[in-house]
DNA sequence: ATGAAAGCGCTAACAC
DNA sequence: GTGTTAGCGCTTTCAT
């Protein structure tokens, strides 16, 4: 089996005895074409089975390639997958091609693979930034006009679009929730490192529905995690204090299923729990979580939205979309049981 | 802000004076460079911003896009993100980047959007087949030397190399596990359509499971489904049959979730349940699935091990490779309740 | 150690 | 309706 050489366009014009031009034009339906010619063409191209080089042709067109750039910092999240669906969704009605790739979360893999997407001529960048990460090497792409889009996270060193969730307020909301059930001491597990936007803005979320209630904030009650794993031990650690929480709250959906498992592992079903990221099979636990559920989906829709109207010439400045989160009401953020140390509060 | 044109090599070239093939040697580090002017092309480089268009680098040298192509029939399902995974971190190293797109399980799309991989000259195509779509049209881009890897399903109309899990004798070994707890009417619930490969080899499994055991097969505990909701409907069809199974066998990670939360809603606890696929929180659910689990992380690996070696030379015939599943028992697979119907059958 | 010219596969701009 | 020429940004080949 030899390896055939591809077609190009000059032997699909060989073989119809027309100039690459003409073939062009039958191909791009650019220009007219007698039916005949087209007719010819058309079957030297199924003949040959002729693909037209897609590099070339940007590279003589000059615009920027057919492609979206998606880091991401981790492909097997389900969460940044549906994501990707939900931008993928929205741009193939524009030929857009999704180029994906992973991070793991580390700044200087984020680096290079943004650097080959630039390298790619990209048209549009997507970016889940690393924690740490800065962005200032953007700065001159954007100017060139590439669309350059955050998702989840704010970049850092560059002003340019950002689709995030309302974080604050869909935390505040589910705190709150915890409160008119009546708990008190409300643990808060966050994700990691603790200056990690989505830790910040959640945990600020905490912060004011306590204080909305007239609650006191305890740092003793605030711990973070990252991975199930350590989320199970900061589970047990709070709950282990001499005046433990009567409720938790998890700060995303990889915390959640740590604090979900030890919880039924200590059979601890009295302790209330709110999540952040719906859980699959959520309605099924005992007690079935109750969550302040996103919409990755929406989130993808958003980024691509705004992306495709900067690449129509939106000039306006860089804005951020947020995406509201909804409040899923389950049974596991019951009120609190009369404990001593509850008793004690409320004398 | 005026869109500033992206500087060209050329443009490096003016800045330090040489020529622009003297600035080429040194970016690619191909012939000799004297340091000095390794230090200036460096330097104005960094000074404009510089980045090679990869695009027109290959289209000269000729050789194929430092792409994979990936097709999956859904981005959202961490199944295929983490097969994704498991590929990239194979294929990082050799600098290769992920063009991932999402077929919807629809042969059309899948079609076209095989073909715009096709036409950006990828290195590797890797394919999860929709099912009903024919892929002779990748005979010649194979037989030019393109790596087709087909993966979770083997492709139709095209030999070529394939990764798929230990269906047949996974699912034997889950069902014989049901078995020697003592259960003599297992149901089975697969994916659909029908004839979908995975359907196919795992009913084999069942089937092979219960020959092996002198059990009869009964059509009427034999059903399939397609997403979580008709997965609960099979499920509650097939415990209203005159003489139910009293264990049930579900065939993928959608099919089970649909099982287990239809069983937890009918509290039906004393269903033994084995599952392919693992699930999320799955020992935490009570009862705790046993699962047959699939290893997308190692498939992806394989597939890009396999494919790599096509790229370096491999020239054997077409092989499919097999990743074993492996068999975890938790609670949900416990002996049958003696029921009337079991003791006549016992009887 | 460096440069000039030619060309990768394609299309823009102008012929005719 | 079709062909010619030039050139996208880069690298190969062959000089120097």
């Amino acid at each position: 089996m030899t390896a055939t050489r591809r077609p190009t366009l000059a032997d699909v014009a060989r073989e119809v005895g027309v100039s690459a031009k003409t073939v062009s034009r039958v191909l791009n339906e650019d220009g007219p074409s007698s039916p005949q010619t087209r007719e010819r063409v058309l079957a030297a191209v199924a003949k040959l089975g002729f693909q037209p080089n897609l590099m070339a042709r940007n590279i003589r067109v000059g615009g920027p390639d057919t492609t979206v750039g998606l880091v991401v910092p981790d492909l097997g999240n389900p969460f940044f997958g549906t994501v990707a669906g939900g931008m993928e969704d929205t741009m193939r009605g524009r030929g857009l091609t999704l180029l994906m790739g992973s991070s793991a979360e580390d700044p200087e893999r984020e680096r290079v693979l943004t650097q080959t997407f630039l390298a790619r001529r990209v048209s549009i960048l997507m970016v889940v930034p690393a924690y740490g990460a800065d962005h200032g090497y953007l700065k001159a792409p954007r100017a060139a006009g590439l669309p350059v889009v955050f998702l989840d996270r704010p970049g850092v060193g560059l002003s340019a679009d950002c689709v995030v969730s309302s974080n604050r307020t869909g935390v505040h909301e589910g705190v709150s929730h915890l409160v008119a059930q009546g708990h008190r001491r409300i643990g808060f597990i966050g994700d990691l490192p603790a200056k990690l936007y989505t830790r910040r803005e959640r945990l600020a979320g905490y912060r004011s529905a306590l204080e909305a209630a007239g609650l006191p904030y305890d740092r003793a009650l605030v711990t973070g995690a990252h991975g199930q794993e350590t989320a199970a031990a900061a589970t047990t650690e709070l709950l282990g204090l001499a005046d433990p929480p009567t409720a938790l709250f998890a700060g995303n959906n990889i915390v959640a299923m740590g604090v979900v498992a030890q919880l039924a592992r200590a059979a601890r079903k009295d302790v209330a729990l709110v999540t952040f990221d719906d859980l699959p099979l959520a309605e099924v636990l005992e007690p079935a979580p109750t969550v302040v559920a996103q919409d990755p989906a929406a989130i993808g829709e958003a980024a691509a939205r705004t992306a495709l109207a900067r690449l129509d010439g939106d000039r306006s400045r860089a804005r951020t979309v947020t995406v509201p989160t909804r409040l899923i009401v389950r049974g596991s953020s019951r009120p609190p049981r009369r404990t001593r140390a509850s008793a004690d509060a409320d004398g």
